[in-house]
DNA sequence: TATTGTTATACTCTATAACTATA
DNA sequence: TATAGTTATAGAGTATAACAATA
């Protein structure tokens, strides 16, 4: 009794190992494919911008800041999806870096405003370049049509009720 | 002197306040859109997951096992991107809710070998019916054609050098 | 009273080192 | 000696509560 269920666990175990393994579902999902182009894109990402000292985060901050001089700490914690508790100790480190500098706002005296200094600026101009280069590499089965493609569908689905288009 | 300086500021922070932000650069960054898109899904998946009691983690394996009963943790390991120590500590939750069993391996005592319990097994299937449908809720915005080309073009760039296909 | 930003802290996730049992 | 899995622990990342300054 014992040895016939063994028997059948030693088969079910043996034909386990020999099948190639079924991700039929998850593979059907968006979002399970989402996560997994993204972290294939990564490590890419991780390797490329270590001279730089800059995590994903970092360089979000660095290049929205390039693009929006002197917005509000406020705005750039909703852009780059980051608490206010938490956006405050990063910036304290890029601030400390030289990389930008916190103004106070001289029309709203609670709030702060972001400019990256001339080194920032510099720095940010290298990153995005290499993060451009990066992400040819790193998608280099895709043809440019679909890329675009890609990243037209991609937004479809998070551009479609947008807060900080404006606000 | 100072007060030139200061309306400077006050011209660039008005000026900035009243812009919409400029994102373009990291909107052109596939990594960047594909990690938006996915922290668009996130938020329903939980939402709807709740009443499982399920992580995304915990469905994927559960939804793996479903299709591949009696694969080892090693496999299981790499599928789902979870390192063994922290696999092992998810898996005595799952084995304590009663969903899994783990089987010492009889063709080598020292891996071991999972299976979905019956219970294990419901609670699969009901969540996996609910996944598919809140993945359909969550891009309805997309066509099915658009929906199908978007997963198509994203497993481009994760399944070109794929290990576990077999293994 | 409400808002911006900060400090302090807790919680979750992920990563690493050392151990056991088998091979 | 090498591998599967576990335990313990450290570190990074994220979330929450309470506070100061300003509106």
């Amino acid at each position: 009794m014992a040895t016939r269920q063994n028997a059948k666990l030693v088969t079910a175990v043996q034909e386990a190992a020999g099948q190639p393994l079924d991700q039929s579902l998850l593979l059907s999902l968006v979002g399970y494919n989402c996560r997994r182009a993204y972290l294939t894109i990564v490590p890419h990402f991780e390797e490329r911008m270590k001279k730089f000292n800059l995590r994903a985060v970092d360089f979000s901050v660095l290049s929205l800041l390039n693009a929006n001089p002197n917005i509000t700490q406020k705005r750039l914690s909703k852009a780059v999806n980051v608490s206010p508790p938490n956006l405050a100790i990063l910036l304290d480190k890029l601030e400390e870096r030289g990389l930008l500098v916190r103004q106070r706002n001289p029309l709203d005296k609670r709030s702060q405003t972001l400019v990256l200094t001339p080194e920032g600026t510099r720095l940010c101009a290298k990153a995005e370049k290499t993060v451009s280069e990066l992400e040819l590499e790193a998608t280099a089965m895709l043809t440019d049509a679909e890329r675009a493609e890609l990243v037209k569908l991609l937004q479809k689905i998070f551009l479609h009720d947008e807060d900080d288009a404006q606000a």
